[in-house]
DNA sequence: TCTGGGGTCCTAGGACCC
DNA sequence: TCTGGGGTCCTAGGACCC
């Protein structure tokens, strides 16, 4: 048995814990840049702004409907989501958090009225961090996803659902014929593992609802549209095909990429910027304790605008596989070297981190011919990481990122972002009696 | 004017091997 | 008309997730 916890519209409540003016109105945050909409508040989502719509095309509403936009602001929501993650571990003995906002809870072994504790976990959240949740549960991780769905559908949408099915939703309680009813209401679009496209297809092959997905035949839908979807559907069946993964795995690629406030055609802020996503991804890669092999470096005008395109991008191995910064800016800078030409409005570019390897399986070679290898090296990563952990980002980087001044040039525009309340000191809120 | 960022898994096809 | 069989590894592209 499963639960899936996960926070209503994450963004916005995370922002509206601190904003309490904003309840009750509707609410965007936006992607970085302030490109799109990636979080909504049921008054939003009620206006029919829809997920990634382009701010530039739902602006008009913040005078006609009072809409209100924020600056997506990562930093508070991670530290939001690490509170609400440890609260929601106590629904069970085990925990895989999927995403910022979602975790699944095994619950082998859990007795008593599973709702009934549930509802007094959520509350506990939102009581302790001011965030409202939705808690789904299933005899598998896909059933369990599909009634925090329904939770949630059934709070936002009165009628859609029966009104017990609000907040917290256990479909391996529901009788059979309720269940049934409650899966036909559903369409197959919803479930987790249909996407647009096989959505689409389903739909147009008379497969419109979760009912009639779960009713369909595992090796015809296999034949038909391969394993994923096989074992999407023996899921919906009850029958287990995905574990709770509550030690992931190392990541296999470490990327950083960004689009910028403004193009870009010159190569000079071009470095800077790609200088600092590899310096970025080389603190992610060693907070995996990883080396990479590869380093691919990319940049692209913009497929949205007309005038000359260029999307190009090339890998760069590394002699050695490594995890120092200098090296693996050297590697990024070179690789743009080798892809860049000038008189393109550039809006994009990116650093991956490919052929990732464990730090410990390191091969021993006789002379050190550059310093990446340098066992002292590893120690100054060891404390640029800790002087940016303990003074902020950026304090100590690679010299060809440049000031932080110049960034003006490529860095992103976040016209709307709220203060870090958690997790700086100088924009802690205060409270006035 | 203005459209995010970071991942994973699966499949098909080609290269290569014995 | 005929073209061996079986296997691995790699890559590109598609689809999906939040």
């Amino acid at each position: 048995m499963y639960a899936l916890v996960d926070g209503n519209n994450f963004y916005v409540s995370c922002e509206r814990v601190f904003r309490p003016s904003l309840q009750g109105r509707p609410v965007v945050v936006l992607s970085n840049n302030d490109g799109c909409a990636i979080a909504r508040s049921n008054e939003a989502k009620a206006l029919g702004i829809k997920m990634g719509a382009p701010w530039f095309q739902i602006r008009h509403m913040e005078d006609s409907e009072g809409l209100v936009a924020l600056s997506a602001n990562f930093t508070l929501y991670g530290d939001m989501s690490d509170r609400v993650m440890s609260l929601a571990a106590g629904l069970g003995p085990t925990q895989e958090i999927y995403s910022i906002d979602e975790s699944f809870i095994g619950l082998a072994g859990v007795r008593g009225d599973l709702v009934d504790r549930g509802r007094r976990i959520r509350a506990r959240i939102l009581a302790w961090t001011g965030v409202p949740c939705g808690v789904g549960i299933g005899s598998t991780k896909t059933l369990a996803k599909l009634a925090n769905h329904i939770a949630k559908m059934a709070e936002r949408k009165p009628g859609a659902y029966p009104p017990e099915l609000a907040q917290v939703c256990n479909l391996s309680a529901l009788p059979a014929a309720d269940l049934d009813s409650v899966l036909s209401a559903t369409e197959v679009g919803e479930v987790w593992g249909v996407g647009r496209r096989i959505g689409a297809a389903l739909q147009e092959a008379g497969v419109r609802t979760v009912l009639d997905l779960v009713h369909s035949d595992p090796a015809t839908i296999r034949r038909r549209w391969g394993v994923v979807l096989e074992r999407t559907v023996r899921e919906l069946q009850g029958m287990p095909c995905v574990g709770l993964d509550d030690a992931p795995a190392p990541k296999k690629e470490i990327a950083c990429t960004r689009s910028f406030g403004r193009p870009i055609t010159d190569l000079p802020p071009l470095i800077e910027a790609v200088s600092e996503f590899a310096g970025r991804a080389a603190e992610k890669l060693r907070k995996q304790d990883g080396h990479a092999g590869q380093v691919l470096v990319f940049a692209h005008t913009s497929p949205h605008r007309p005038g000359p395109r260029f999307h190009r991008s090339v890998i760069v191995p590394l002699r050695r596989p490594t995890a120092d910064t200098p090296a693996l800016v050297r590697a990024a800078v070179a690789g743009l070297h080798q892809i860049y030409q000038p008189g393109y409005d550039l809006i994009k570019a990116g650093v991956m981190l490919l052929d990732l390897t464990p730090a410990s399986r390191v091969q021993q070679e006789l002379a050190l011919e550059d310093d990446s290898a340098d066992p002292t090296r590893a120690r100054l990563m060891v404390a640029m990481d800790a002087l940016n952990g303990r003074y902020g980002k950026g304090t100590v980087h690679a010299a060809s990122t440049g000031m932080h001044d110049n960034r003006r040039e490529w860095g992103m525009r976040q016209e709307r972002r709220t203060p870090n309340y958690t997790t700086a000191w100088d924009e802690v809120p205060v409270a006035r009696a």
